[in-house]
DNA sequence: GGGATTTGACCCAA
DNA sequence: TTGGGTCAAATCCC
């Protein structure tokens, strides 16, 4: 069973801490369109919020698992990704099932070893009718062991281990399960890092991956795939090119929660006016490089493929560096924010959302910090 | 024939 | 006792 969340907070009380947070960040919004505001008052307001999100944060640290961002491979697929740095809610066998595993430790030690696996969720969604739902392309050799009913799931929970378990050793397993509510909505939980040759050229980033070609997405699914985010990617070094943050006046920046890179999604209506001197952000999502450090699960940030945000955010680039890259929060409706307090705070269905919490679709890491001097360099 | 998948049985922590 | 996780024989597929 997972660890329950804990929550050492009233539900409510974080909700008006999100408000209150949203307002400032209103606040900054209207300052930041005036001409005439003082960047002092800017300043303090971006404060404010930081405190904000700081209270927030100690509300949420109680939880066990952590988000680390989202990773996106192509438009349609949206991935969360949640790490647990220390498995206690493994079953007996997760880890050491196979007999090779079994017979050089005792059963405690194993037991004691299949706890201290990370472990960490993803959450992806795939469009229907791209045939990729049994496959769930993940760029490793996995094979599936078993399969099994949920309590109260709709749908089998599937089993995967890595291929070479019994050659290399390599004790990387995964369970897939699809959503109840989301058909098209996956939630992969991994288990232990690969350690057989066949990992990518990050062996401790958890989530990086290699195809199993035989089973996996088709080869033009995948390219497919593959083409569209790297037309991501060149939208968003575009985007680093235009944009320079200056940072020089931030002066909170080493607890500032921000994403590797920005991503506009070329398909969202965002309206990215780079013949004026500001610009508009109707969507402004997140794109990770997933090179961060090896103890964080593939902080990548990705688009949510929400639409129809109701807060238009127009910020000079100068002033961008302000917000420290938090005015996602100034997207969140009020809907929004009870979905992210209410994911938050139901443990019993969402196990992994210890220290999640979310704006406008981004999540952030109470863990992550990311020292942003010479981002976007 | 060999590797992958399916599925009923088994194990064991809660 | 229950239910999640895994085993392993049977079966499928290339």
């Amino acid at each position: 069973m997972e660890q329950a969340y804990n929550p050492q907070f009233e539900t409510k009380d974080l909700i008006n801490e999100v408000r209150q947070g949203r307002e400032l960040a209103k606040q900054l919004q209207i300052h930041l369109n005036a001409p005439t505001s003082a960047h002092g008052t800017r300043e303090y307001l971006a404060h404010k919020i930081i405190l904000s999100f700081d209270k927030i944060l100690n509300m949420l640290n109680s939880g066990t698992s952590i988000v680390t961002g989202y990773e996106s491979f192509a438009s349609g697929r949206e991935v969360r990704v949640t790490e647990s740095p220390n498995s206690f809610s493994a079953s007996p066998h997760s880890e050491d099932s196979d007999q090779d595993f079994r017979s050089s430790d005792s059963k405690s030690d194993a037991s004691r070893k299949r706890k201290a696996m990370p472990r960490w969720t993803k959450r992806v969604k795939i469009q229907p009718g791209t045939g990729i739902e049994g496959s769930l392309d993940d760029k490793y050799n996995w094979r599936k062991y078993g399969q099994k009913d949920i309590l109260g799931a709709k749908y089998p929970r599937g089993y995967y281990r890595c291929t070479h378990r019994h050659a290399q050793g390599c004790l990387a397993t995964k369970q897939v399960q699809k959503s109840d509510n989301d058909p098209t909505l996956f939630e992969i939980t991994y288990r232990g890092r690969h350690t057989c040759s066949d990992q990518s050229s990050n062996p401790t980033a958890p989530p990086p991956e290699r195809s199993n070609p035989s089973r996996s997405l088709t080869a033009n699914v995948r390219d497919h795939l593959q083409n569209q985010q790297q037309n991501s990617q060149e939208v968003l070094l575009n985007f680093k090119t235009d944009l320079k943050v200056i940072t020089e006046d931030l002066d909170c920046h080493d607890q500032i929660n921000v994403p590797t890179s920005f991503y506009f999604p070329s398909t969202s209506n965002n309206n990215i006016n780079n013949t004026s001197e500001n610009y508009s952000l109707s969507h402004f999502y997140m794109l990770g490089d997933n090179n961060f450090g090896s103890n964080t699960a593939s902080p990548s940030f990705v688009s949510p493929t929400t639409s129809g945000s109701n807060y238009n955010l127009s910020v000079s680039p100068s002033n961008l560096s302000n917000f420290g890259g938090n005015f996602q929060a100034l997207q969140a409706s009020d809907n929004e924010l009870n979905e992210m307090i209410s994911a938050a705070t139901s443990a019993a269905n969402s196990p992994t959302v210890g220290l999640n919490y979310q704006f406008g679709g981004v999540e952030f890491n109470s863990n992550f910090t990311f020292d942003n001097s010479g981002f976007f360099s």
